[in-house]
RNA sequence: CGGGGUGUGGCGCAGUCCGGUAGCGCGCCUGCUUUGGGAGCAGGAGGUCCCGGGUUCGAAUCCCGGCGCCCCGACCA
C-alpha cells in the first residue's frame, strides 16, 4: 500500500483523485509500454461481473459468441472510405513477421467491421441465413495521444457485436435493442443513470447510417460515453460485398448493425460513485458483497472466532452471497477496514469474542452506518441491505445528475457561464448547422453528447437555438466530455 | 505534436545551487509484545542515483546529447 495515508479529495483535484483511487485500490497499473495499462485482479473482478450479466444479457435476446483474429489485412481498412478515414490515423501496423518484411502490413484491429463482414459475405446466401447475431469478447488497439487509466487506453478490453439483417427496420431495431440492454446495464448493475439518444454527424461512428449512445455524467460533471450502438445501414454490406437472395428471388445486400462496450465502463463506475475514502462499488458488480474481518486477543479467542468466521463464509457463499474472509494476521483491524474501504466492498462483517458471545456480529456499510445485528437471519438482513445500497447509489445518482443539468437556459450568455462554471448537461434547442457546433465547442470547450430520446427531452420543446437564435431543429445535450 | 513537471532501494521523497562515493519515511524479512478504526520495540535485507558521452584526482551533483513517465491542451470508446 501507499505510505500516505489520504486519498487526494475529489473536490481537491478529481483527476488526481481518481488516478490515485485506481492504484491504491489496486485496480490497474501502468504497464511498461506507455498509453497501455495492466488490469489487476481487483479491476479485473469488476469486469469480469460486468462480462457476466452483459453475456447473458446478449444471449437472452439471441446473440452468440464467436472470435475473429486480432489482425485485419491493411487493405480491408481501406474498403469502407468514412471507415479508413476515422481509423487509419490510430492503428498499429505490423510490417514484419518471422523476420520477413510482410507482403501486405497487418493492421492490429482498432475494431473488426471489415474482417467480419468480409466473413459474412461468406456465411450470407439467403434471407434465411438472416438475421445473424454474432458478438465478441476481445481487446482492440487505438493508438491514442492521451490516454487514462480505464478511461482511454491504447489497448482497451471490450465486446462488439455485429449482426446483419434482412430489412432496415430490423436493423434498426436491433440498433435500438442494443441501445437499451446496455441502459438497462447501466442502471441495474453500475447504478449508473444514462441518457440515449442519437449523436450528431461530428460524433456518428465512421461508417455508419447512425450512432446512439449513453451519455453518463460523472462527479465532476464531465461526460462519459458509455457505450454506442451504430446503425450501419448497407455501408459495410456494399464495401464487403455481403448480399443475400430475398424471398421474392432478388438480390440484396445485408443491412448491419455493431455496438460496443468497453473497461471504460470501470471508470464510469468509479466516477460515478466512489468517494474521498475510494472506491465505493455496487454490490452486483462487487468481487467480494461481504468482507469478514476477525477480532481477538489470545489464541483461544483467536481461534472461536476464526470457526466462527469460518462458518459464516460458508452460509453465505452457500447464499450466493460473495464473500471474503480476511484472515491475515499481524495486522490490526482498523487496518483492514481502511484497506476494503478503499477497494469499494459494500458490506463488512467484523466478529470478535463480544459477538460470539451474543451471537451477533457488526455490520458496517460502505456507504456510512454500522450496528450490531443477530446471527439468526443474517442471510435475509445482508441481502436486504446490499439490495437497499444497489438501489440507493443510482437514486443518488441520478439525483446528482439532475441537480448539475439546466434544462432550457434563457440566453447564450447562460449557456457559456453554466459550462464555464463546471455545469453538467445542458439542454438547448440547436439549429442543426455542423459549423455552429464547431464553434460552440472551440469557444465553450462543450460537445453535443446526444440528441435526447424521448422521455429525457425537455416537456416545454425550445423552439430557437441557444447559440444563433435561429429555429431549433431539435433540443440537444451539451457537456463537456471524457 | 505544443506547454508544464519529473526520473535516486518495492513506493514516496531529500541530497544537486556550492563535486568528496548515498540518506529519510513507508513497505519488506526475523523475533517478541500487540489486535473492537491505519500497532510498538529490537535486529535485518535491499540502490548500475534513467541512458550515453565529456570535465575532474574524484560526478547523483557541473557540461553536452538522448530517452522514459506523469499532468494540461489539440484527436478519440
Amino acid at each position: 500500500m501507499a505510505d500516505t495515508k489520504a486519498l487526494p479529495t475529489r473536490a481537491q483535484d478529481f483527476s488526481a483523485w481518481y488516478n490515485e483511487l485506481i492504484l491504491r485500490a489496486e485496480l490497474a497499473d501502468y504497464s511498461p509500454v506507455r498509453g497501455c495499462m495492466v488490469i489487476r485482479p481487483n479491476g479485473y473482478a469488476i469486469w469480469e461481473q460486468m462480462q457476466a450479466a452483459l453475456d447473458r444479457m446478449f444471449k437472452e435476446t439471441g446473440h452468440q459468441n464467436a472470435y475473429f483474429p486480432l489482425f485485419i489485412p491493411q487493405s480491408f481498412l481501406a474498403k469502407e472510405a468514412e471507415h479508413v478515414e476515422g481509423f487509419a490515423p490510430e492503428t498499429a501496423v505490423v510490417t514484419h513477421g518471422g523476420g520477413k518484411e510482410l507482403e501486405e502490413p497487418l493492421v492490429v484491429r482498432p475494431t473488426s467491421e471489415t474482417i467480419i463482414y468480409a466473413m459474412f459475405s461468406k456465411w450470407i446466401q439467403s434471407y434465411r441465413d438472416l438475421p445473424l447475431l454474432i458478438n465478441q469478447w476481445c481487446n482492440v488497439v487505438r493508438w491514442e495521444l492521451r490516454t487514462r487509466l480505464f478511461l482511454r487506453t491504447t489497448e482497451f478490453l471490450w465486446q462488439e457485436g455485429h449482426t446483419a439483417h434482412a430489412t432496415e427496420a430490423e436493423a434498426e431495431a436491433e440498433t435500438r435493442q442494443m441501445l437499451g440492454v446496455y441502459r438497462t446495464f447501466m442502471e441495474d448493475y453500475i447504478a449508473m443513470p444514462v441518457v440515449t439518444g442519437q449523436k450528431t454527424d461530428s460524433e456518428r461512428f465512421a461508417g455508419a447510417l447512425r450512432t446512439y449512445a449513453c451519455e453518463g455524467l460523472m462527479q465532476d460533471n464531465k461526460a462519459l460515453q458509455a457505450g454506442t450502438s451504430h446503425n450501419l445501414g448497407q455501408n459495410f454490406a456494399r464495401a464487403f460485398d455481403v448480399t443475400f437472395q430475398t424471398a421474392e428471388g432478388g438480390l440484396d445486400h445485408v443491412w448491419s448493425t455493431s455496438w460496443g462496450v468497453s473497461t471504460r465502463l470501470v471508470g464510469g463506475l468509479i466516477m460515478t460513485h466512489g468517494d474521498d475514502s475510494g472506491l465505493v462499488c455496487p454490490p452486483r458488480l462487487a468481487q467480494y458483497q461481504v468482507v469478514i474481518v476477525p477480532i481477538y486477543r489470545s489464541e483461544e479467542e483467536r481461534g472461536a472466532v476464526f470457526e466462527s468466521c469460518a462458518a459464516l463464509r460458508k452460509e453465505l457463499l452457500a447464499n450466493g452471497i460473495r464473500t471474503h474472509f480476511d484472515q491475515r494476521e499481524g495486522m490490526k483491524p482498523g487496518a483492514k477496514y481502511y484497506e476494503w474501504e478503499t477497494r469499494g466492498v459494500p458490506l463488512r462483517l467484523e466478529i470478535g469474542p463480544r459477538d460470539l458471545a451474543s451471537g451477533s456480529a457488526m455490520l458496517a456499510r460502505r456507504t456510512g452506518g454500522k450496528e450490531s445485528v443477530s446471527r439468526t437471519g443474517i442471510i435475509a438482513r445482508i441481502r436486504s441491505d446490499l439490495e437497499k445500497m444497489q438501489s440507493a447509489l443510482f437514486e443518488a445518482a441520478k439525483a446528482r445528475r439532475e441537480a448539475a443539468s439546466l434544462r432550457g437556459p434563457k440566453s447564450k450568455q447562460e449557456f457559456i457561464d453554466f459550462i464555464a462554471a463546471d455545469g453538467g448537461f445542458v439542454y438547448a434547442g440547436f439549429c442543426g448547422d455542423p459549423a455552429v457546433e464547431t464553434e460552440i465547442k472551440e469557444q465553450t470547450k462543450a460537445t453535443i453528447r446526444v440528441i435526447p430520446d424521448a422521455e429525457f427531452q425537455t416537456p416545454d420543446r425550445p423552439t430557437t437555438c441557444i447559440w444563433t437564435g435561429k429555429p431549433a431543429k431539435y433540443e440537444v445535450v451539451w457537456a463537456k466530455a471524457y
